[in-house]
DNA sequence: GCAAAAGTGTTTGTGCTACACCCATGA
DNA sequence: TCATGGGTGTAGCACAAACACTTTTGC
């Protein structure tokens, strides 16, 4: 069946930047999650991960654009969701030649090291590319990226969402290395441990298993959504 | 003539938040320009301005998100409008309940105060409203007007954009009572003057006449775009 | 015992906060 | 001369930055 408009219309899609860690990568642990296109413009060029949005009609009301950006999500990427935000619109009457597109572009951070799959999974064709190598991608994907990262890196430094790329339990060391590579620049590690620390929102939570590696068991900790939300309702003021 | 599409779309409207200020109103100098609905569904109720996007077709490229924002922006306001930033994009399926419509809002600041018009102006059932009496407006535009200030309030402690609120020569008390008014909290005033010129991004702009008021005559200041830009190069932090 | 990784304190300086009075002008 | 609004300085404290060695573990 066909839909009439009295006037044109665009079609809207979400694309979804999908940041997510490889801990044992020690200078890259920062990765992006992207699709290779098999067929249409832009074949086997490098891809994030979006498509349409239900609009719905008479009988149908559709979905909200979080649902859409969480839907697709669903379908891509098999780890544990645990942050997404609507990043920025991106409407160039040029950015898709097949004709005009409006993307509503969400950021999410997963847990990838709670799951054995990353990399050997069934999604046929994704790939976690290590942020700095995802480039010349499809469409105006590359400025998406962009936009995503440069956010992050804002976010990261104000709000606990850090946690959300690191498995459940983590060292001071793991999130010392996220922070680094999030922030692409080097930080005291003393004093980034004493502030976090200070912040009161890790809970220790027992010691590494050393896994047949040399060096120390770094001590494990969690974060504390408790005595984080407490906090908040003080007031309390994040920058890390 | 129709528009036929395989499935069906939703509507794209820019909806745009036009921050302004009074500065002769001493408490509320922040204002909010409303437009009166005059006809169809939420008639008489106020509302951010805004319209649909020129999608384009065949012939025609159309406009994009930034283009619409700034053609509605030009049609509603006669004053200077000196920034206009995407903001986030609305997309519930039951905001509007003429059918399924996706709206892309942006925020602007203009200078009210270099202008005359300012509510006998030709638009005509546009209102500078204060903001804390902008309640109740059509569809989800509370909400939308929510967001917008949040994200002024926050940016404006760590970017230069309360100076595009004020007149090209201001005082540092326009700017004092800006702030308050924007952060709607009580800021020391010597502490405020003094973080003020530190930053390095005022330039003396002569005094005040003195316009039969009491009170010693201000001296007057300008936002030295110059040294901002230099600053911003080399790494310099703006928060106020 | 050596290589690898985790963990730990002190000093110094800068910047934020709190706070109360004098100055210029018009009526 | 009084009412109104503009303008100014200092002292204490808390936080950020700089900086190097010791501890634990596997091999």
């Amino acid at each position: 069946m066909q839909h009439q408009y009295k006037y044109p219309r665009p079609a809207v899609t979400v694309d979804i930047v999908v940041f997510g860690t490889d801990l044992d990568d020690l200078f890259d642990p920062l990765k992006v999650l992207l699709i290779r296109r098999g067929r249409g413009v832009w074949k086997d060029a490098w891809a994030l991960p979006g498509g349409y949005v239900r609009t719905g009609d008479a009988k149908d009301p559709g979905e909200s654009l979080d649902e859409a950006a969480q839907r697709e999500l669903e379908e891509e990427t098999h780890c544990q969701v645990t942050y997404l935000e609507q990043l920025y619109t991106f409407g160039d009457p040029a950015r898709d030649p097949r004709g005009r597109t409006i993307s509503v572009a969400y950021y999410a951070l997963v847990r990838t090291a709670d799951y054995e799959a990353h990399g050997g999974g069934d999604a046929a064709d994704a790939f976690w590319a290590p942020i700095d190598q995802a480039k010349n991608l499809a469409f105006d994907h590359d400025e998406i990226l962009s936009v995503a990262l440069e956010r992050l890196k804002a976010k990261v430094r104000y709000a606990p969402i850090g946690f959300n790329l690191l498995p459940y339990k983590f060292s001071l060391a793991d999130l010392h290395r996220l922070y680094e590579a999030v922030l692409m620049r080097d930080i005291d590690k003393r004093n980034f441990y004493k502030r976090a620390r200070a912040l009161g929102i890790l809970k220790e939570a027992g010691v590494e298993k050393s896994g047949g590696k040399p060096g120390r068991c770094a001590k494990l900790y969690r974060f504390d959504k408790r005595a984080y939300d407490q906090a908040v309702k003080r007031g309390f003021n994040f920058e890390i």
